[in-house]
RNA sequence: UCCAGCGUAGCUCAGUGGUAGAGCGGGCGACUGUUAAUCGCCUGGUCGUAGGUUCGAAUCCUACCGCUGGAGCCA
């Protein structure tokens, strides 16, 4: 429109825009929202990197470019040029003085675009999650996301651990207690969305002695709450020779070596997530060493929290924790607890007894502070032959479909660790997010497949 | 599967037995520093569905459907 503007006026981004102060720059992106006083215009513009506010004079640009721009629809997409100010009124430090605007695509106002920047329900989101995404926070936890899955397999690929993915389609139960998603598969009879690949890299390890698995996983669970989604993402390191203690030390080392890389990364994106306030305050306290709980002491620290009435329910010695339980404990803490030794009476027919007391699994959950519940649980496995084979009789599990993984132990079998961490539940916890549902692009819930 | 809560305008909600409401969004207008801008006017509804009680039902009752998150189970 305007001639005067130069053709080779630099393309950048939102994130970037600092390093062009004073300079004339072109953005490629959309009318995130759009303010008018009269002969001046406050449009947003967004970018998938961030969001600036440009600044629109009627004086000071070409009529056509006030007119376009006074009358445009949110989330239409166009090309800004403007010249980069730093002023300190803006919440990201810097605004455009715009002298040009080019629209690719007019949003209609007869169909305006439907998420506004005020409140919204959770199903009326959900159902537009492709567009309920383009917003700055769902934006802002999508890139932590990936800073964070990024975060997990650089920690393991510089420690030398090969990765090794498992089969999503499988045979036969893992565990043989959650509900899996059920299909036919040729003349083979049914296969199953698999829930974990642990046996997978039990197999792998023991070939390349360090190993992990990163894919997503299934459950067919009928759990509707903020912790639970049906497909979710797992990352799964196994460690040939690792014992409960080694593992326990990779899994705190682990999880504030991506703490640190979020807050290297992720300073301006928290607070945008969390709606101003600098939370990222509460993730510098993350570092190793974490807090070890055996199961008994844990135990004894919610009785004596039943019988102050701080907890609702008495725990039953011998059980499994309820999620109320998960969430007392780990308010007792500034950072993940590990909670180690649960009965064995209540985990996996893998686990491997503790010596020193038979009843016991050489197991641990890492429990997310505030009630984030557990984002890692892991165990030593089972090495020997005979006590594997009774287990899984023991479990009423078909001693054929094992075979593949009784030979593990038939041939070199050494002690072996791994943990698998849910990707979601620690975005939720790292982000401090109400519902896991926003941590991945595109949830799968109990009752909902779409979009 | 069980328990609880909620379904009223495009969105977020108020209205709890007597004529269907507000804010936001959308439209028109005003405004040269707005930050979910503000101000004026306009627009907008088979009160989830079906049945029942009543002179009269968004409101009370029953069933069903949908949504929400909590238990169990799990990451």
């Amino acid at each position: 429109m305007s001639t005067e503007t130069p053709v080779a006026a630099p393309l950048t981004s939102i994130a970037n825009i600092g390093q062009h102060e004073g300079q004339t720059v072109r953005l490629r992106g959309w009318l995130y929202n759009l303010r008018a006083s009269g002969k001046l215009l406050f449009p947003i513009f967004r970018d998938g990197s961030g969001t600036i506010q440009g600044i629109v004079p009627k004086a000071a640009v070409a009529p056509e470019v006030f007119d376009t721009l006074k009358e445009l629809t949110l989330e239409s997409s166009l090309t800004v040029t403007g010249k980069v100010r730093a002023d300190q009124r803006a919440p990201s430090g810097y605004e455009l003085d715009v002298e040009n605007v080019e629209v690719t695509q007019r949003v209609p106002e007869d169909q305006p675009f439907p998420i506004t920047l005020k409140e919204h329900g959770p199903d009326f989101l959900m159902e537009r999650r492709h567009l309920w995404m383009r917003t700055p926070r769902q934006s802002a936890i999508l890139r932590v996301r990936a800073t964070i899955m990024r975060a997990a397999q650089e920690f393991f690929d510089t420690r030398d651990f090969i990765r090794t993915d498992p089969p999503i389609l499988t045979p036969a139960a893992c565990e043989g207690t959650s509900e899996l998603f059920e299909m036919k598969y040729f003349d083979e009879g049914n296969a199953y969305l698999t829930q974990s690949g642990q046996l997978y890299i039990e197999a792998t390890a023991l070939a390349l002695g360090k190993v992990y698995s990163f894919g997503p996983t299934f459950r067919a669970e009928k759990s509707k709450t903020r912790r639970h989604l049906t497909e979710f993402w797992m990352i799964e390191p196994e460690v040939a020779y690792a014992d409960l203690g080694d593992l326990m030390e990779l899994a705190e080392q682990f999880l504030s070596h991506i703490v640190t890389r979020v807050l290297e990364k992720h300073r301006t994106d928290l607070k945008t997530i969390t709606g101003g306030g600098d939370k990222a305050v509460r993730l510098e306290k993350i570092a190793a060493p974490f807090p070890r709980l055996s199961y008994d002491e844990a135990h004894a620290m919610l009785d004596q929290a039943f019988s102050k009435g701080l907890i609702e329910k008495p725990h039953e010695y011998g059980d499994d924790f309820g999620a109320p339980d998960e969430t007392y404990i780990s308010n007792q803490f500034d950072r993940p607890v590990m909670v180690h030794r649960y009965p064995a009476a209540v985990k996996a027919f893998y686990m491997q007894p503790d010596p020193q007391d038979q009843t016991k699994a050489l197991c641990v959950d890492v429990l997310a502070p505030e009630g984030y519940g557990e984002i890692i649980g892991g165990s030593q496995r089972v090495d020997s032959y005979d006590l594997l084979k009774q287990r899984i009789l023991d479990h009423g599990l078909p001693l054929e479909a094992f075979q593949w993984y009784l030979d593990l132990r038939r041939y070199g079998s050494v002690p072996h660790s791994g943990f698998g961490m849910g990707i979601e539940r620690c975005v939720a916890w790292i982000c401090g997010l109400e519902h896991v549902r926003e941590t991945i692009p595109f949830a799968r819930t109990l009752n909902r497949i779409y979009p």
